[in-house]
DNA sequence: CGTACATTGAACCGATCAGTTAATTAACCA
DNA sequence: TGGTTAATTAACTGATCGGTTCAATGTACG
């Protein structure tokens, strides 16, 4: 995998049970194990996940007593975000175009 | 790594190669040749990326003699944004303790 | 027909990934 | 102090990735 900050956050989201935990913690933080509940996975690889994560940036892990509590981050998801949005008025011009056509096909039978 | 429509795009994305082709497209339609130009690696490369974007949906390939001229495709680009857009509310917030942090150690010096 | 061109396929390579189990660290608690 | 709990590290495995080179395919063109 490239090692560019956009491309690490990619790879993290290209994963299912990343962006699980993930959704989990929009909610609020949250424990290791609270994390790994509701996986059927070890939590050795769960924490794997996480370092993944955390390497991205998407979290950041804090410290209290043994447990290791993981927060979200917004930074890299606006990343995504402001990436993707430079496509959106390709999306647009793809809207148009699928309107035209559907207005084409729609009044086909009209002038035969 | 996954499956899943989802994870198969943001694999696809996680490569500055695959993103650098992706925009090239947003301007229009090109050629493999075309679109391998501007890298320093071999043909089967660029067409092993190029075979990677059309399993995640991102482009497909029509046929004009030898040529394989490739297109953009919206769709799975807005599955990202929608996915995404599902956190807006969470940069909102972020946004949002951020600006409270900002004001409070702004007035910090106000009330000693 | 034969040759040149655009692209893909096949086989291979080293690196990384996602998971496992077993051992280790670190903190609490009685 | 010793035991329990939370989490990580280490070592290993099979699969996949991103690249290579060389060969094959398919199409145009003299």
């Amino acid at each position: 995998m490239a090692n560019d900050q956009l491309s690490v956050v990619f790879a993290a989201l290209a994963d299912p049970t990343r962006r699980a935990i993930l959704a989990r913690l929009a909610e609020g933080e949250a424990t290791v194990g609270e994390l790994a509940e509701p996986f059927e996975m070890s939590l050795p690889a769960v924490s794997k996940h996480l370092r993944v994560l955390e390497r991205a940036g998407l979290i950041t892990r804090g410290r209290n007593a043994q447990w290791r509590p993981c927060r979200l981050q917004a930074a890299p998801l606006r990343q995504v975000a402001d990436w993707v949005g430079n496509y959106q008025q390709f999306f647009d011009d793809s809207y148009r175009r699928l309107d035209d056509y559907l207005d084409r096909i729609r009044h086909q039978g009209d002038t035969p």
